[in-house]
DNA sequence: CGGGATCCTGACGGATACTG
DNA sequence: CAGTATCCGTCAGGATCCCG
């Protein structure tokens, strides 16, 4: 028997939810950044070193929309501002370093794998 | 001491690959779709529900090319095509797994922090 | 049945300039 | 320093039509 589709959209919601958050093309990197404690805007944006003003901006607005991270206002001149992780986004740091240690242990047959389509897809041409 | 971006981005490249992959609109509930095993085009198609025929395609591809998803044509009339999971593939489902029971343990965590954070938004406004 | 080709739209994301 | 505002190009992704 198939699987209901509502069934299968609704139980896969939270999922994809949090992959389209966590699958987006900055937010691993700033959990990463986070990882060891708090850093400041700037300092995020050091350590990342590619990502432009805006989408750190816009990145960190939605992780602590969704409760990743904390941020916090120093009133002092010049501002300060700091960002951590808050405990729901560190228990994330696990399953994605698990996901990161099966990307690392099978990149290699991921590339082949690549290689060796496009090489089929070329010589179809 | 900072992590040195150059390190920070190239640890995370495979991942940010993978997660790029598994983070799309559509290859999570592709891969929910096979995890049974083998299925034709038209019935992920019809499994899924919502997603429509150049998307089913393009990610069905997509997978292909990783390594994640075997394609498999039968001559006959009309043509019959199935798609199943490679054994990497179903290696991808423990990670996936793990990430959906984060997700679904937390969701409610994850809804209440986006309540307060768009009221306190809505207030500021 | 299983696609390919094409058109169209909105969202993602970079660059730049300005502000408290 | 830590953003906000604006402009703009690119591209994911939906709808539609066509083909073997």
């Amino acid at each position: 028997m198939l699987p209901d589709p509502v069934n299968l959209l609704e139980t896969c919601r939270p999922v994809r939810h949090i992959l389209a958050r966590v699958g987006d093309k900055w937010s691993v990197l700033i959990v990463m950044a986070l990882r060891d404690g708090p850093r400041r805007f700037n300092e995020i944006k050091r350590v990342i070193g590619t990502i432009s003003q805006r989408m750190l901006t816009l990145t960190l607005k939605g992780m602590e929309r969704d409760g990743l991270v904390k941020r916090t206002v120093f009133a002092t001149k010049p501002p300060r501002v700091d960002y951590e992780l808050t405990a729901l986004g560190h228990s994330l740091c696990e399953p994605i370093e698990q996901l990161g240690r099966w990307a690392i242990a099978n990149e290699a047959e991921i590339a082949t794998a690549q290689m060796i389509f496009d090489q089929k897809t070329d010589e179809a041409a």
